[in-house]
RNA sequence: GCGGGUGUAGCUUAGUGGUAAAGCAUCAGCCUUCCAAGCUGACUAUGAGGGUUCGAUUCCCUUCACCCGCUCCA
């Protein structure tokens, strides 16, 4: 992972944020190249859900549009979605043990007769850790001594007589803090509490709280999907793993609203597509899975949540999240139909039917597609020089290809430049004259330019150049005039 | 947020209480008919702030960032 991070430094894909500065924890910057890789990461989504979205289980394409909400909405928007207040999870620090507990995770067993510690344990305790707590601290009592309560309701003056979970004295618990993910600005000039804001913590909600404007507007009937792409930020509490989760992150989400005897097809439909489209862009094999969400795991208003996730280098060899597909049933809806006092349920004039349509989420993150991407790609070759080379595949490459003539001198670079200018339109090619050609391969291997297009005398004598495939090294003759179609053919989708 | 570790050039590493060294990369030039070759030259560093000291990259404190573990991840 280190490799990885330094080669995206060096190469201009990702850097520190604020690094001239000494850097800012959990933010990045991304460089000429690390645009590019997202930029085509984005519209391939884009494209896949908006411009031409997959052909729905009737044979008929399915209705999707896109929106571009603010980043900033009002702030009951985040008091509706639940992000304000359920969002905000008070902790407890232990101070003997140094672990933290989610206040609500944590129940404690009260004494009968008001003797002896009060023990803390695990609310759903998976791994029987009660009863060795009873019967190492209770003095002799057993479970039914005590008398069962919920961490947070007990008065923060009792803690004193609480053991920690985990800890050998009594005590040791701190105040629950609260944590809130959400980032708090102030709108206009001057600050007040009364004009708090909320940067978004997901992109999801600016479609939920647009659904009627859009159905209002574009004709669109249901089944249907609104999709949008763009910045959110969480206040993250430990920021890790390079870009895989920071503060300041990309999402691309969807928002498919449909009946709710429909859900369930259509949940299962996006799971196959969402798949296909990872797979379609390069990521395939073992490093990429589907995991359904167990019952635990659920928010309380979700019907069923799969997360497609990729082997990242620091997950492995467990999975880390790369998108989840949610099936959220009518809830936000429902909740901003309630806090915005509007109607938001839909009329089908086909059947005369009112109802609140039921929502199927894919929801990806984009930055983290892009690290995937990087992860993937990232494949170590002692044989070539370099050493190291990117396998991207042609249709996320941030270069297609490069013209090289083979020296710097007679024809080649006027040739050279020739092919330059034909394919420049279409293409983002590189030209690169300077040094040998050994160099210039291995920089473009290391960028993970899928071609070379290399300029040499036989050029000047027929009219055809050199092709060079990066993951094999090999060469083969193509006419000069030809080279445009065989790229176009290549930047297809797998 | 807690505990542990790390911080010298773009990268990898030397080194010292007294002028900070090298390889690779990058750039310029020469040379070169296919994989970082060769020759010449150029650029670039002690994360930041403070303290001790005649003098600190070196010792001390603070801070920032990164790595590992815990915690968290709607």
């Amino acid at each position: 992972m280190k490799d990885i991070v330094a080669l995206c430094k060096r190469r201009g894909f990702i850097f520190g944020a604020s690094d001239i500065y000494g850097g800012i924890n959990g933010f990045w910057d991304y460089g000429p190249l690390g645009v590019e890789l997202k930029n085509n990461l984005r519209d391939l989504w884009w494209k896949s859900m908006v411009l031409c979205p997959p052909i729905g289980p009737d044979g008929e394409p399915v209705e999707i549009v896109g929106l571009d909400s603010a980043i900033i909405q009002n702030p009951k928007v985040w008091v509706a979605s639940g992000h304000v207040g359920g969002f905000a999870d008070p902790m407890v620090d232990c101070k003997e043990t140094k672990k933290r507990y989610r206040e609500d995770h944590i129940d404690v067993l009260v004494p009968n007769d008001g003797n002896g510690a009060w023990l803390a344990v695990p609310q759903s305790d998976e791994d029987d850790i009660t009863p060795s707590r009873i019967k190492k601290f209770g003095k002799g009592k057993t479970e039914g001594d005590y008398t069962r309560k919920a961490l947070n309701s007990i008065p923060f003056a009792d803690y004193g007589k609480i053991l920690g979970p985990d800890a050998k004295e009594i005590g040791t618990l701190t105040e629950p803090k609260a944590f809130n993910l959400l980032f708090e600005t102030k709108i206009g000039a001057v600050a007040s509490d009364d004009n708090i804001a909320y940067l978004r913590g997901e992109t999801a909600q600016g479609i939920f709280i647009n659904f009627k404007n859009v159905v209002d507007s574009s004709r669109v009937k249901v089944p249907f999907g609104i999709a949008q792409v763009g910045k959110a930020f969480r206040n993250e509490v430990n920021p890790r793993n390079f870009v895989f989760r920071s503060r300041e992150f990309e999402q691309m989400e969807m928002e498919f609203f449909c009946h709710p005897k429909d859900a369930q097809m259509w949940f299962d439909f996006w799971k196959a597509e969402r798949q296909k489209f990872w797979q379609q862009i390069g990521l395939s094999g073992d490093n990429i899975l589907m995991r359904e969400h167990g019952q635990d795991e659920l928010v309380f208003y979700s019907k069923g949540t799969f997360d497609i996730e990729y082997k990242f280098p620091f997950t492995a060899p467990g999975f880390g999240e790369l998108e989840g597909i949610a099936y959220r049933t009518d809830y936000d809806l429902t909740q901003h139909q309630t806090h915005s006092k509007q109607k938001l349920d839909y009329f089908d004039p086909v059947t005369n039917e009112r109802f609140m349509p039921h929502v199927i989420e894919p929801a990806a993150g984009l930055t983290r597609g892009v690290l995937a991407l990087l992860c993937e790609a990232y494949t170590v070759d002692p044989s070539r020089p370099s050493g190291v080379y990117l396998n991207f595949h042609p249709s996320v490459a941030p270069k297609k290809a490069a013209i090289l003539p083979l020296t710097a001198k007679d024809q080649h670079p006027v040739l050279a430049t020739k092919l330059y200018m034909e394919l420049r339109d279409e293409f983002v090619v590189d030209l690169d004259i300077k040094q040998n050609i050994g160099k210039r391969y291995a920089r473009q291997d290391e960028i993970g330019t899928p071609y070379c297009f290399t300029i040499d005398d036989q050029t000047v004598a027929d009219g055809t150049v050199t092709v060079r495939e990066r993951n094999t090294m090999k060469q083969e003759r193509i006419p000069m005039d030809s080279v445009a179609s065989y790229l176009r053919e290549r930047m297809k989708r797998a």
